[in-house]
DNA sequence: CCTTCATTTGTACCGCTTGTATAAAAGTTA
DNA sequence: TAACTTTTATACAAGCGGTACAAATGAAGG
């Protein structure tokens, strides 16, 4: 990604963080990254799709580094967990993830709603494997729920915890406490068998393909949007388009001959706008074969 | 209250429920309720005020059936805890409370957050102390982490109990399962001593006079906010106003022959515009004495 | 019936918002 | 130098929350 379109995601986080996301009018990021209104139209079609670029890269970090955390280490010492987890809520404080998320999901646009919707779910499902690294086959009928409780628990405790002693305090102890009673309450869970949730609904409400070819999805998607904006009236480009975010998704092997011709017959719309479509459309099929 | 601004209040909140506090124009709400502008703003100095009335009535209406469903019951069975809780999270669903906190906590002005943060902990100690009824002496040091994680416990498993089960399911499973949970683990918490928050800062985070009070002081507040856009640029009627908020709030017991004088020495902003005003503080001092 | 008062209405207006349009300027590459 | 893309500056549209105010309406009492 272009470095000067990183470096306004940048800036208009920190404003984000500074006043929050409605707060914050276009013409402040106008002001504090030094672009022009025509440039931010150029990288971002909305205010909210700058948000998701935040919301991307915030995820993004957050997962690398929680897999850099666990590597050449015990996947079953809950401490690991422990420490995944206090990282996480830090840099989710630093990044004010939580309030512009919360800020930002009852209200905004469908698109927008289900990407972090969709990001949940990963997380929830990051938990529920992590739990079961950690605990032993009796319990796994019922970590879908533990992973469940465990957010809200650790939501809650650290919000009260924070206001009781201050937002800088350390929050290791609210972790640890808040694993701990998971763990417990899955000893008494496999033993009554009492349970809200089986773990199989995860995999129904996250398709292992679907999630993998999320970020593809969504990239191409955008990128299909924008394409749409440059000739919005043209019934027959429009009906091009479609199809070919249709058959990229939907038909397994996209066949790609089709995609390439009806690429090539638009082409008089200009080559270099149809260029970054084409790359992501290329990557995405050289990386199956 | 207005007849006529109840019906708004109760339409206005119909709208909220369908589309969203941002996305509900206050034009929407003049279409919908059939007043005009100047009326709406006759009742409401904003926006945000109008969805405070519409919190506040909401929140009284679920204090009311809460303590309703109490009346003649075991206070220490916890079957009629679990169907206290159920019958909120039922209104709270029904009056989309929930999205529509989440929706202006993180975004809107201080008064209304701050308003909504005293609502939370206000419904945090009523759990706090229904939880003292259902348990013995032993588990009351670690009640308060126990409201504290109920709270969570509900929140996720509900949202998540719903989008498995669709939202008509019936919840009551998913609150007997929560409230369960939460005594074992008071349980075991009794047993290995450990906490994250004494009961007591409850106390220091509600202290009481001020609770019990909470609704005359928004009242007074907003009494005085809206005489003091009558004649905004005139410092010394705006430090009488002020005076006033202090005198009546801060001491104990507030003199009356001193806001009296003082009420009427600002008689030529006109006798009616002060009505509201003066009942409101005879009426508070009447029911003190 | 008429006067007095408060409420309500309709409308014009302000400053701000997100987002579009576009011609001119600046940068890039060959 | 020429052809191109990107960026800039600016004007613009439509909508927002909120204010101001004259005119209309309603209610109460002499």
């Amino acid at each position: 990604m272009n470095d000067r379109k990183q470096h306004v995601i940048k800036k208009a986080h920190q404003l984000f963080i500074d006043k929050g996301f409605q707060n914050t009018s276009i013409q402040d990021i106008l002001d504090f990254t030094g672009i022009s209104k025509g440039t931010f139209y150029n990288y971002f079609s909305s205010k909210n799709e700058l948000l998701m670029a935040i919301f991307k890269t915030a995820f993004q970090q957050m997962e690398n580094n929680r897999n850099a955390m666990l590597v050449g280490q015990d996947h079953s010492d809950p401490e690991i967990l422990i420490k995944q987890i206090e990282f996480q809520m830090k840099t989710n404080r630093e990044n004010n993830i939580i309030p512009l998320f919360e800020e930002v999901f009852y209200s905004s646009d469908h698109e927008l709603k289900q990407y972090l919707e969709i990001g949940n779910l990963k997380t929830l499902r990051w938990a529920y494997e992590r739990l079961a690294d950690i605990t032993d086959e009796s319990c796994h009928p019922y970590l879908l729920d533990a992973a469940i409780m465990l957010r809200g628990i650790l939501q809650q405790n650290i919000r009260l915890y924070l206001k009781a002693n201050g937002v800088n305090a350390e929050i290791h102890p609210v972790v640890s406490y808040s694993v701990n009673r998971i763990l417990n309450m899955l000893k008494e869970l496999s033993i009554s068998g009492e349970r809200l949730l089986p773990p199989e609904i995860l995999d129904q409400w996250l398709p292992a393909s679907r999630t993998e070819d999320l970020d593809f999805r969504t990239k191409i998607h955008s990128a299909i949007s924008r394409l749409k904006k440059l000739d919005c009236d043209n019934n027959e480009f429009l009906q091009k388009l479609d199809f070919i975010e249709e058959e990229i998704i939907k038909t397994e092997p996209p066949r790609k001959f089709l995609i390439d011709s009806v690429i090539l017959s638009m082409a008089n719309i200009g080559e270099n706008k149809l260029a970054e479509l084409k790359e992501l459309i290329d990557d995405k099929l050289l990386e199956k074969a």
